[in-house]
DNA sequence: CGTTCCTTTGAAACCAATCAATAATGGTGG
DNA sequence: CCACCATTATTGATTGGTTTCAAAGGAACG
């Protein structure tokens, strides 16, 4: 097997399924480019016109739009080894601004290099595939945190989806000290709260050692009480790969 | 062009991009089995196990899970030439409960069945993922609508996403009448509020002429009301097709 | 023709938003 | 290295949208 060709996107789909020397190779393809970005910078603008997509290197990017208002809600947070701006797969404009959280490094590519892996390379357009369902049920996930719980819960959902996520790609599964790079009013546009609110309640989950906090770092001592107040499933740990074409 | 094999899926696939007979063949093959459901019937269940998907071709269906508390979060509405349960592509037990709103019926196939498509019609697999991206991003608009709204702007954005979904299938577009298959109880459970509120709301935009209703019948005489008030927008009308490989 | 579900309405309690202001933090340049 | 600035975090008082609890009227169904 081929280890010369590693990285993020890679590692992460290789966890599912058995990646060929092929699939790494038009994998790896897609990441010729790089592009380096600084924290804060947008790497899409909404309604923008773009037909690329991004194979996120390193760092964490957030996905938001705003409301007329000036109101902002954050969609997703991406984590090093996503691919992002999929939506340029439905349109030829931007659905949501893409912002970097911290300083990051991506790598773009035209959407028409899909086309080859579809045509090509059946299994991995159907390993994609997959991928794309776990975010969208994880989409639900948010969906029922957002319509049906209360401003604690929310929370404690968002810091073990970003634990789940961050063992995904970085190696430290199971150490449950997270690295949150978002400010607390990062935190409310994601959950839906103001951030005066998240400031309360994430005060009061350290007050009751819920969380302990030293700057960027959150400690999480106790996982299991978190997902009882959330009722939080981790989506991302297996993926049904049975169904997929055999490669070629 | 081959116009006997016509039905809801294949008249909204049809929509988006010029299928081929082989095509139109691959996708009645998912379609040759029909099953009959009565309203509030279950399809599949939340945590059971589960391989199969469903085409539905006539009815309304709606996707939602439970929480612990008793709370109910719906997270899609289905219509016609929907496929639905494409969750289990990621795994094998059911992610949400799909109900029937109204009488439906379904046609089940196993998950297997797409592995044909991505080995053999890779330009068919393309749209389907272009579809699923086109649902991933109405998802977010659901989750802004619900994080960054009020109860007005909520319920304005759902009869709004109704209305150009049904516009996708049934060929009344334009006819700003809507059958709402929902009861106040679902409304609220899809839209983040109680069914005590949701009421209110919808009290209140009948009084202010906003919209009017007669049972089941909802007529918004002034859809750009609604959309002030929402910021909705259609995100099913178009799709970008320039990336697809060229069909076999 | 009763049962059941759905809709409607009222009053009180509550979670979260808003308004307002003060620490604390982090980065920058002199 | 420290003063300076901008951003972020924190806290209080008040307001408001929504929920909860409770109950009655309508519509649908067998």
């Amino acid at each position: 097997m081929d280890v010369t060709i590693s990285n993020p996107l890679v590692d992460r789909l290789n966890h599912y399924v058995e990646l060929t020397t092929a699939e790494r190779v038009v994998l790896a393809g897609l990441q010729a480019e790089r592009r380096k970005m600084k924290a804060g910078e947008q790497v899409v603008v909404e309604t923008r016109a773009s037909d690329e997509m991004f194979v996120l290197q390193s760092g964490w990017l957030y996905a938001s739009t705003v409301l007329e208002g000036g109101a902002r809600q954050i969609l997703r947070i991406h984590h090093p080894g996503n691919i992002v701006n999929v939506s340029c797969l439905a349109w030829s404009r931007v659905a949501a601004t893409i912002t970097s959280a911290t300083a990051a490094v991506v790598s773009p590519f035209h959407r028409k290099a899909l086309s080859d892996i579809f045509a090509h390379h059946p299994r991995l357009a159907a390993l994609l595939f997959g991928v794309a369902t776990m975010e969208n049920v994880a989409l639900c996930d948010r969906l029922k945190s957002l319509g049906r719980t209360d401003g604690r819960a929310r929370i404690a959902t968002l810091l073990l989806e970003l634990l789940s996520r961050r063992d995904l790609t970085e190696g430290q599964a199971g150490a449950d000290v997270l690295d949150l790079f978002l400010s607390q009013s990062e935190i409310a546009d994601a959950v839906g709260l103001t951030k005066v609110h998240v400031n309360r309640l994430l005060r009061e989950m350290t007050d009751t050692g819920l969380i302990q906090r030293e700057g960027r770092h959150v400690n999480i001592p106790d996982k299991a009480a978190l997902v009882a107040i959330s009722g939080f499933v981790n989506r991302h740990a297996d993926l049904a790969t049975d169904w997929y074409p055999t490669q070629t």
